[in-house]
DNA sequence: ACCACACTAGACTGATCAGTCGGTTAAACA
DNA sequence: TGTTTAACCGACTGATCAGTCTAGTGTGGT
């Protein structure tokens, strides 16, 4: 392994076990057994080397989505077919949760740092073009009419965080990913969030009870 | 304002700008009028402070919370009857996204650093006593068969974190939030997510497909 | 054999910043 | 009024650390 790779992988478990401003570069050199100055003649700043570790990660994972879709494509030549937008979706749904827990740091590094201000915005742009086959994948879902006519931005994410909230607790609790009715539930779960239902009353009717109590409650002061 | 209150008030406005490790506690006692003497009297150190603000914006949420669903329960005596857990749910859910629009840096504040080390864990647990209410809703919606029978940290976590999704959503398209429509789809794709539906053929079908193409694949190998 | 160059090394430095300290003011109470 | 105690002040310090600098080393090309 070249020594770059070295010092990413230490700075990843670093990261996540001290976060990124406890961690002195001279501990990420150590651990990588490596010079400081090769730290920084492989990466110019230390914000540099958490912005390509950021990178690397999210390419990783954006690689196994693609080919995730393209298998399924592949297998299904009519694809995007309103019937087919579901299969997909679970099998890139059940490739995301198995690259999880095949690699939980990397997941740690993502839930921990995709917020931070320490990653520099050209790579941000960059992870976003990359997925764009993720967003396309529920834009079409959507124009056949399969998901929620919502922003499709915000169906992305919400489908994104279901999927991250899911290996939150998976992690915690690896045995019951073995368990298919409970793997069944968790992706029904998924994906009725994204789904529209035939109109369900009682939704209007707690609507109408929540707002006859809001005026009551005005009317009380 | 207590000197105290102003600090609290400066620190977090830094904090969401600046992120933790980039605002100097010298910069907040300047942004408080306040010199860093006083900073430190009333917090022994950098992280006694932002972890008194998070206890802070989370106590504050959770009395909103409690009011919400005492405020349901009192309307209706015959409460954790299965048809006013929506209501007292949808309640709630109208609360929270209401109080994320109208305190958009604690929120921000909530997403940053909810998952910080810095936060003592002292501090996490008296939170994690105060949101008990909000758990036990989830649990008693699964006693009536309400809610999908998951573990109900699981449950708790997926409904929160739609509510937090959307919320972020909302930040940024802050007009949608009038269109009672959307309001409505948007109650619907949280709500679904957590009430199991009767059988959908589509699912064990895909489920199928996807078995037989993984093992297909195994095959070609 | 010799050069060129990418890579490695680790001691050093200049800047930054959390937290201290010695002291003043204000409020509370007797 | 005198006394105690909490709140407040801001210059200062000791430690830490990102990034530099100078000095190699190994390898491939000619």
């Amino acid at each position: 392994m070249s020594k770059r790779d070295t010092i990413l992988e230490a700075a990843l478990e670093l990261f996540i076990k001290q976060g990124f401003e406890k961690t002195p570069t001279s501990a990420i050199s150590k651990a990588a057994s490596v010079a400081t100055g090769t730290l920084f003649h492989h990466f110019k700043t230390k914000e540099e080397l958490i912005s390509a570790l950021y990178l690397d990660i999210k390419l990783n994972l954006k690689e196994l989505l693609i080919t995730s879709i393209n298998q399924e494509t592949l297998a299904n030549p009519q694809n995007m077919k309103s019937e087919f937008i579901e299969s997909t979706f679970h099998h890139v749904w059940f490739s995301m949760i198995n690259w999880v827990l095949a690699n939980p740091c990397k997941f740690k590094f993502l839930t921990q740092f995709s917020d931070s201000a320490h990653i520099n915005t050209a790579t941000r742009e960059r992870v976003e073009n990359a997925f764009s086959e993720w967003t396309t994948l529920f834009e079409k879902g959507q124009d056949l009419g399969t998901f929620s006519p919502i922003p499709s931005e915000l169906l992305v994410s919400l489908a994104t965080n279901h999927i991250f909230t899911s290996c939150e607790f998976l992690l915690a609790n690896p045995d019951l990913w073995k368990n298919e009715a409970f793997q069944q539930q968790l992706f029904k779960s998924c994906w009725e969030q994204l789904t529209p239902k035939s109109d369900t009353p009682q939704i209007s009717q707690s609507l109408k009870s929540y707002h006859t109590k809001m005026h009551l409650l005005k009317e009380a002061k």
